[in-house]
DNA sequence: ATTATCTATAGATCTATAGATAATGC
DNA sequence: ATTATCTATAGATCTATAGATAATGC
């Protein structure tokens, strides 16, 4: 960390507070203190709180919704097996990024000009692979091979069932104590929400 | 309102700006302002700002706990019926109070002490709910009746598919634009969500 | 010359309280 | 006498900036 430069180290700071505690009970003087610079450099690099912010939101929401959308929307292999695989990656990712899901729904809610943008991309992003999966839906179930299900609804259950895993991760965890070894539950959640989506799917 | 006595009022302004900006974004004064009396009022009637949240917070965590377990755990009726009136339920009461679950969420997460009696609470309620549901499941299981599923992961199932299509509401209701009239998705959303639900359990 | 950093402080809020004043109930 | 309300202000933060100083690159 010592070999990042100050802009970087704010950054990182910034990310890590911001993702935490959100825009409002986030305090530019812990961000400095974290980051180990002095308290005017916040602003002498991104000259004001708000820059900062915009800064690691944009980034963040947008490789949130990259991660929940790319990996179900690009076609090549079948739509079963790239299903299967979209939630493995999705909760993997999410287990890399706990804070992420509460980030992302605290700041989408604050209704926030500066977040407009960022959402327009992820609903552009989100109309496409509804498109692209309807259409596939259709072919399949055509040939007796699926369900006729409603695209949109199909996606919204797999990021519902992805994401709330982490969402109610702390409530969860202290009330499954025990049941499960770290690890684990992620592992048996992957094939749960598989299954869940499959059972949907499969005529 | 004009009826009601200033601590209700305040109380029912504290509800208001707490739900829909989480603790830190809330000013003492905006309530005070809201409520229509002095900002001392707040003080004499609450102590303090700590004091004043956490009336509302264990109030709202309780019947939102009560809500997404409640109506799933007595027995009385089969199982499936009850699954399906649950989950009816849930989605009534979110549509009633579509601020709770980023409230919930915001703050179960800020991890302050003031809310672990709640939590507590909700845990407890929880590992009722999972030992009675798992006790059933197994029943029907060996008569055949139903898949013998986790009964951890069948209310994970539930709740995540319930309280996340108005988690995500602000996002799917502009990308979904169009495509429902008001109160229409709700209502098919409650279908989707029984089925996916029986569809797991069914043998 | 330009870029980076520090010190010191302005200016704006925000929570909380002290103390005076009015309303209420006995 | 007790309860409720208001005015005024203390005291603590927090964001932001001005202006001096050091480091860097030409």
């Amino acid at each position: 960390m010592d070999s990042l430069n100050t802009e970087q180290r704010i950054l990182q700071a910034a990310e890590k507070e911001f993702l935490r505690n959100g825009y409002a009970a986030t305090r530019t003087t812990a961000i400095a203190e974290a980051a180990g610079v002095t308290h005017a450099m916040l602003h002498y690099y991104f000259r004001s709180k708000d820059k900062l912010f915009e800064n690691i939101v944009k980034e963040k929401i947008g490789l949130m919704g990259e991660m929940m959308l790319g990996s179900i929307g690009t076609p090549g292999k079948p739509l079963f097996e790239r299903l299967e695989n979209a939630i493995c990656r999705h909760l993997d990712f999410l287990a890399a990024n706990p804070d992420l899901p509460r980030f992302f729904i605290v700041e989408i809610y604050s209704q926030s000009e500066r977040l407009n943008t960022a959402v327009e991309a992820i609903m552009c992003a989100a109309e496409k692979v509804i498109a692209v999966l309807q259409e596939e839906i259709d072919a399949l179930a055509a040939r007796g091979e699926c369900r006729r299900v409603k695209a949109e609804m199909l996606l919204l259950d797999i990021i519902s069932l992805d994401i709330f895993s982490f969402i109610g991760a702390p409530i969860v965890e202290r009330v499954l104590c025990g049941l499960f070894e770290h690890g684990n539950f992620l592992e048996e959640r992957k094939r749960e929400n598989i299954d869940t989506i499959m059972r949907k799917l499969k005529p």
